[in-house]
RNA sequence: GGGGCGGUAGCUCAGCUGGUUAGAGCAGAGGACUCAUAAUCCUUGGGUCGCGGGUUCGAGCCCCGCCCGCCCUACCA
């Protein structure tokens, strides 16, 4: 516990067909920030690491409906991204993309090396065809006349009527919902992953998480595991990453899978991220030391990906699949250490639906109320282990009576004290066996709230911390420092000593859930410099040439290393001056929630 | 259709490998206090643990069936 870990905080990559809304922060997001902040507080080496995701048909489809290319589009749902993320607060060492030099080159090498093992292998099969522009047509971008049901609407993957699972090629009557063309059912061949070769490989490292990993997560895998094979990781596109074989790599319609590039993302995020720093190999910290750590984060329909495929993909690169090879270029690769996953997140009892307009977007969000509002909100109400709903009266109630009121007031009520009674933070005289024993619970609950965000179960840390919160209201108010003004003003200054040194202490628990407000706590205590740093966007250019076309990009990145934050009770310093403090949080009208249960039932279609 | 997960107080949620009277917060009721964004503190009412069977000395936790919700089902990402 004591020695210092290298721990990945593998952050899922938002898609870029749009701003993303509460629900996908409430997932991936917020977690994980309260994750590596707290692992940075303690002492490790943290490498937090996302991006945008920024290739597949979606985005294809509707810069074509835009008339502006893809990448343009990409373009402007990159920086929407960043900016929403930097204002959550998230502390990314590197948030990039997908579309960079640098990913292309690692994406590239992972596959080479995968084909150089022998775990892909070619396979012909057919696949729906848009004659007009030669691309892919995904099932559910074809429509059609059920052949069981009869229903006119039908996709081409599923039918929204009778629930059945289609197949494309049977549907009375296909169209392309993209531009109403007839689709052509045409052989294709295509790049295929062999999962099986890793299905042994695959249930021995499953098992060995029993236990550790969230249940869901487990059995879900371990299930995943029976019906295994293999999969495609190439589409018929021209947006992506090309094929880097020798007859391939000039074919302007054959791209990687964007899944298959999306999950090496968290590799080449870290592979720039070190060149970033001057040290181009220390990524290897994280990836190739076997006893770095691993953490993915995500929603639970990403489950897959992160337990099955990327790990398949990370043994057959570094030769450990059931058919044994070679390492490639790069060197054997760490799989993951944990795959924590949410569940999903609805809204006012519906699911989250772009479009149909039933969301509440991130920047939306945060022009009317406050980042840590939010954050305390998922994380105290967020779906951590099932389906959450989020009420926009729960959120006010929350925001209300738990934020402003018993912690946001805790730090006012104290400090207000202190300041006009003394002007300084006072010194304590001698100290009764219950001043002891709330200080040493108070110390104690890093300990109990630790063992808690280790593994993930940020909702019971919470609580454990806001039971602190509530200890220290209640030694305020049993203690009464108002009363001992007037009869015993030196226990009054050792009442308001340790009332203070608790408060300190809540804020340094509260810091990895709400870093904004606790910086904010640390300053009116009278601290100096950087409590827990804040992440920052910086225009940033391709490490590496590559053959994209933009040359500047935003990323967020940010100084985390120059925090004062420490995962630990510190002794606060008497005479340090103190000034009347100004409120923490903002307290919310009752009628806010009516008002925005209004906005989204007048914004949502249909 | 198949697989997985969930359905616990009015609301939002905890309940580890089955064990004495099922918990928390909020809302409700009563009281204390006045330092604080009428905030805080104390006391208190409230549950056939989705439904129906079963195993067991004992089940919210295990088994079977059913109902409802969500995710996956591999060319959405």
């Amino acid at each position: 516990m004591s020695s210092k870990r290298h721990i990945l905080t593998a952050v899922a990559w938002p898609y870029a067909n749009g701003p993303r809304h509460i629900g996908h922060v409430s997932g991936f997001g917020v977690p994980s920030d309260v994750f590596a902040r707290f692992q940075r507080m303690s002492g490790h080496e943290v490498l937090m690491v996302s991006g945008t995701d920024e290739h597949g048909t979606p985005v294809l489809v509707l810069a074509d409906q835009e008339g502006v290319t893809p990448r343009e589009l990409a373009d402007r749902y990159n920086r929407v991204i960043v900016e929403d993320l930097v204002a959550l607060g998230l502390s990314y060492d590197l948030f990039t993309r997908t579309t960079t030099g640098n990913h292309y080159a690692v994406a590239q090498e992972l596959f080479t090396g995968l084909y150089e093992n022998g775990y892909i292998f070619t396979h012909t099969t057919k696949g729906a065809m848009s004659p007009s522009t030669g691309r892919t047509l995904p099932d559910r971008y074809i429509e059609g006349t059920c052949p069981i049901c009869g229903y006119g609407n039908a996709r081409g993957d599923q039918c929204d009527n009778c629930g059945n699972q289609l197949d494309p090629i049977d549907l009375i009557e296909p169209r392309s919902k993209v531009n109403g063309e007839v689709p052509e059912f045409v052989d294709t061949e295509h790049f295929m992953l062999d999962l099986p070769a890793f299905a042994e490989a695959l249930g021995t490292w499953l098992q060995s998480k029993s236990g550790q990993w969230r249940p869901n997560v487990l059995k879900f895998s371990l299930n995943l595991l029976e019906g295994l094979q293999p999969r495609a990781v190439t589409r018929d596109l021209n947006w992506g990453v090309p094929i880097p074989l020798e007859s391939w790599r000039d074919n302007p319609n054959k791209r990687l899978y964007v899944w298959f590039d999306a999950v090496i993302g968290y590799l080449s995020a870290s592979v720039e991220w070190a060149r970033r720093t001057g040290d181009p190999e220390a990524w290897r910290r994280w990836w190739q030391e076997p006893a770095s750590e691993g953490y993915y984060f995500m929603g639970k329909d990403n489950i897959v990906f992160h337990s099955e495929i990327w790990p398949a993909m990370l043994m057959g690169y570094s030769g450990q699949g059931d058919r044994g090879g070679d390492p490639g270029s790069m060197g054997a690769l760490n799989l993951p250490t944990e795959v924590v996953s949410s569940e999903f997140l609805t809204m006012e009892g519906r699911k989250f639906s772009s479009s149909r307009r039933v969301a509440v977007y991130v920047r939306d969000f945060l022009e009317r109320y406050s980042a840590d509002a939010l954050r305390y909100y998922i994380i105290a109400a967020g779906p951590e282990t099932q389906d959450t709903d989020f009420t926009w009266a729960e959120f006010v109630r929350r925001n209300n009576d738990e934020l402003v009121a018993t912690w946001g007031n805790l730090v006012n009520r104290s400090i207000s004290m202190a300041a006009k009674y003394l002007g300084e933070i006072p010194e304590a005289g001698e100290l009764t066996d219950e001043d002891r024993r709330v200080l040493a619970d108070s110390a104690a609950a890093f300990d109990t709230v630790g063992e808690h965000l280790n593994h993930s179960r940020f909702k019971a840390g919470l609580q454990e911390t806001m039971r602190t919160v509530a200890e220290a209201n209640k030694y305020i108010s049993e203690h009464a420092p108002w009363a001992l003004r007037k009869t015993d003003s030196d226990r009054m200054r050792t009442v308001l000593h340790v009332a203070l040194q608790l408060v300190s202490d809540a804020k340094t628990l509260m810091t990895p859930f709400l870093p904004d407000s606790s910086n904010k706590v640390y300053a009116m205590l009278g601290g100096t410099g950087t409590w827990s740093a804040m992440p920052c966007i910086e225009a940033a250019t391709d490490t590496i040439g590559g053959d994209t076309e933009t040359s500047e990009y935003p990323i967020i990145t940010g100084d985390y290393g120059d925090s004062e934050a420490v995962w630990a009770s510190v002794p606060l310093r008497p005479g340090t001056p103190l000034s009347a403090p100004t409120p923490l949080f903002t307290k919310l009208d009752p009628s806010v929630a009516d008002e925005e249960v209004a906005r989204l039932e007048q914004e949502a279609v249909e």
